[in-house]
DNA sequence: GACTTTTATTGAAAGCCATTCGATTACGTT
DNA sequence: AACGTAATCGAATGGCTTTCAATAAAAGTC
């Protein structure tokens, strides 16, 4: 009942445990993780600081696995795009984590490797360099946002007052169900995003870049 | 010590005190909230359900305030985006709220009255009836992701290896600081998601719209 | 091979949280 | 004036994270 002859606990067999238990729980405790390995919760403690780094470690995991699947030896529209269907996709595979990092307060190394491919993908397309991270980060937040929408009760079509508001009872009349709206909603924005982006290359190629706003310019 | 003579309690004072302990500590404990009131914690349960509730009169407050700042009689595209920097301010206001209703389980009625007006103000444009969730959902994801950002650390750039993630650091340089980071990410974003409804527009009136995906088309 | 040090576990306990409930007392109505 | 109702409190419950001393096995040392 103290050490036992082989160990029954280290970092990858916490994190694996971990992100099951999210996926299936839908929340992370440590007594819930504990049961699952069939160890006492105090003993997690010899392998991780707390509840903190697990969810690091996940995130960690995450993080690589959105690496594997991104190419960037395309054009930018194309890797940028890889790129952001990738995140998306890591996160819809363990639903349950979207919440749990959105609120987790962020310790810094983080996804230094993927920002330095975005960088360099977009600078050699020929983007100013003041705006690439501005459209990384803008990027990023379409993704964590519709991360959030992948996880978000959809807005339910009887409970809308066709009387106070017919337009939007009618609009989500043509909204496809379950997980096919959020994959629409996405693309429909990543594919706004992705154009925008375009018009601020043409604009900016055609001046040298920087100065004004190419993208309301245009209009 | 039983019943005061004037009722120490309502709702109002209740949502008023959560969102300015939200504001300054960042977090929502109903001992905090009880202590600022000046109130046991059980006094609470007679004017709230619980917690949750209280987080679900925070968010109508917002929403109250979105709606009060948004003007929808203007061309389409000003107006979606006075929403959006509507929204985020509103956001902005109270940073501690973000990470709070993003993870809140959201029941439902919500944002319908909005909804309504933008799903009008869209279809009046001349957006394709079946795009316009999509699209608002897609900008609504970019609000909220972008709120988010609003409260992440900072890449920091000495936290950055020069080695490593040479491009990184040297698009890091060129980044505001402070709060001025996020907006500019954010005016990025919501200018290239603006300009790429537009081209979705221009797209869909020469062909009678539906069919196909405009944005992409055009590249 | 015996002895010591290190390592992986347990169980109990502290401290925080949200929530429930019975007791207390004031208010409002009849 | 009496009764039912309303607003508060205090104590208690059960959950969570985290700490720590105790234990026993493994690993290292001579």
């Amino acid at each position: 009942m103290a050490r036992p002859r082989t160990p029954l606990l280290d970092r990858e067999r916490i994190v694996r445990s971990a992100l099951r238990l999210v996926d299936e729980a839908g929340d992370l405790t440590i007594p819930a993780l504990a049961g699952v390995l069939k160890v006492s919760p105090s003993a997690l403690y010899h392998h991780v600081t707390g509840r903190a780094e697990i969810v690091a470690l996940m995130r960690a995991e995450l993080v690589r696995s959105i690496g594997e699947r991104s190419l960037w030896d395309r054009p930018w529209d194309e890797a940028l795009g890889g790129w952001a269907r990738a995140y998306r996709e890591a996160f819809a595979e363990h639903p349950g984590i979207i919440r749990l990092l959105a609120t987790a307060p962020l310790a810094e190394p983080f996804m230094h490797e993927l920002y330095e491919r975005a960088v360099g993908t977009l600078e050699a397309a020929g983007f100013a360099p003041e705006d690439v991270m501005g459209m990384i980060t803008a990027l990023e937040s379409f993704i964590l946002g519709s991360a959030l929408d992948l996880v978000a009760p959809a807005v339910m079509v009887d409970a809308v007052d066709r009387v106070a508001t017919p337009r939007l009872a009618d609009a989500l009349a043509a909204v496809p169900a379950g997980r096919r709206r959020a994959d629409q909603a996405f693309e429909v924005g990543l594919a706004a995003l992705i154009a925008g982006y375009r018009t601020l290359l043409a604009a900016g190629r055609g001046r040298g870049g920087g100065a004004g706003d190419p993208i309301s310019d245009q209009a």
